[in-house]
DNA sequence: CGTCTATTTGAATGTACTCAAAAGCGGTGG
DNA sequence: CCACCGCTTTTGAGTACATTCAAATAGACG
């Protein structure tokens, strides 16, 4: 029997079920029966703007594949500056999985920056998934390999790159977020503050302008 | 029948394989049989001091597993600089990821620090035992898994912290590392130049003191 | 003991931060 | 339509963190 689903998660749409399915298509495709275990363990939720899915000290309970929308997933030093670790938009997998795996208590928040559409996988029916199937052992390991490399990539541009050179790569790299966050958002995800970030954009502007 | 062995590889030792055996006993125990695939296509090779297992521009074509000594892989700068994205020791995985899985030349070297020993499982292995065996995929999956976390808490300590702390944090979790690395080396790693290091190391130290 | 490399020190410079204040920019209500 | 609110972005002055370059010191190894 399917379990009883709590109030704020729904079936999930067959509309948000082939975002799902179109992305899991590039690495490899799922054959009927698969999709219907999907179909079968993924809930659906609609997320308000500001709202969060996962705070400091929950167990990260879910992997959460954003369907619609923009997430940030950040950390809150002592004293209380925020620091962005990740931004997820449509088609992206976002969740603490240190926590998710360890069942420690995350020290991490991911809030909706847009109003979104998410599915979301419970980890018992994931760890079911990777217990039966090799493909989604398989699939699961690609997507992790490529934001493993996305990653080793902001680790290298962090460690050997001016404020400004982290700036243009990030607009560069992230096109479709880069419009449409809010510049506190980007500056804090680079490691400087908005003021900072502010002058970078000015100089930059007055470059091109000569 | 079992591939020609190149010159400078050899049959892997049983020794080696029991370190290699060992770190997957952690994650989902190996079978005889599955013993016995890596044992017929793993390779082992002897690494001397400052020798690089991979070069920019070159193809990574290997994973490699750390028996015994010490890698860094690092990235040049326009201007010559290094930068050490990670290190590896006994009984940790180092390759270009990237570049082995899209098979486009690496940006990135990977140097013996120590003579070494390691064992290395070829692409065309790995997919097969991929394509073949759910268990290689979940360990391999588990295994970058926490590599990610691990980088994730990297990318949070360059956004958020200074020198002094991303040192002090540095040195408590990877006491095996910095107790035989040269400093040059942490700094590049942590992304300060040798001099700087030196004299957070001094301010640490008086801290101590006082 | 000398040679080579790694580490430390110091002065001048550059990059980024803090704090405070001003300017811009949607909404919303009158 | 305009005035006001709350929020983001910009500006500026002063400060702190980190770099550069050059030179001195300390260690490791044959």
């Amino acid at each position: 029997m399917r379990a009883a689903l709590d109030k704020k998660s729904e079936v999930a749409s067959e509309e948000a079920l082939k975002s799902l399915f179109d992305s899991f298509k590039e690495i490899l495709p799922l054959k009927q029966h698969e999709k219907d275990e999907i179909r079968f363990i993924a809930r659906q939720r609609t997320i308000r703007k500001r709202q969060f899915i996962l705070q400091e000290d929950d167990i990260c309970k879910h992997y959460t594949f954003v369907v619609a929308g923009c997430f940030r997933m950040f950390s809150v030093d002592k004293k209380g500056g925020e620091h962005n670790i990740q931004f997820a938009a449509e088609n992206d997998w976002i969740s603490d999985i240190g926590s998710f795996f360890s069942e420690k208590p995350s020290r991490l928040f991911i809030e909706a920056i847009e109003p979104a559409k998410i599915l979301q996988i419970e980890k018992k029916d994931l760890l079911k998934l990777y217990a039966e199937s090799l493909k989604f052992n398989r699939n699961f390991r690609v997507i992790i390999e490529n934001k493993y490399v996305e990653l080793q990539n902001r680790v290298l541009q962090n460690i050997s790159s001016t404020a400004e050179e982290r700036y243009i790569f990030f607009i560069e790299q992230y096109p479709h977020l880069s419009s449409r966050l809010p510049s506190t958002q980007i500056a804090s995800y680079l490691g400087v503050t908005p003021e900072f970030l502010s002058k970078v954009r000015k100089t930059i502007s007055t470059k091109r302008r000569s």
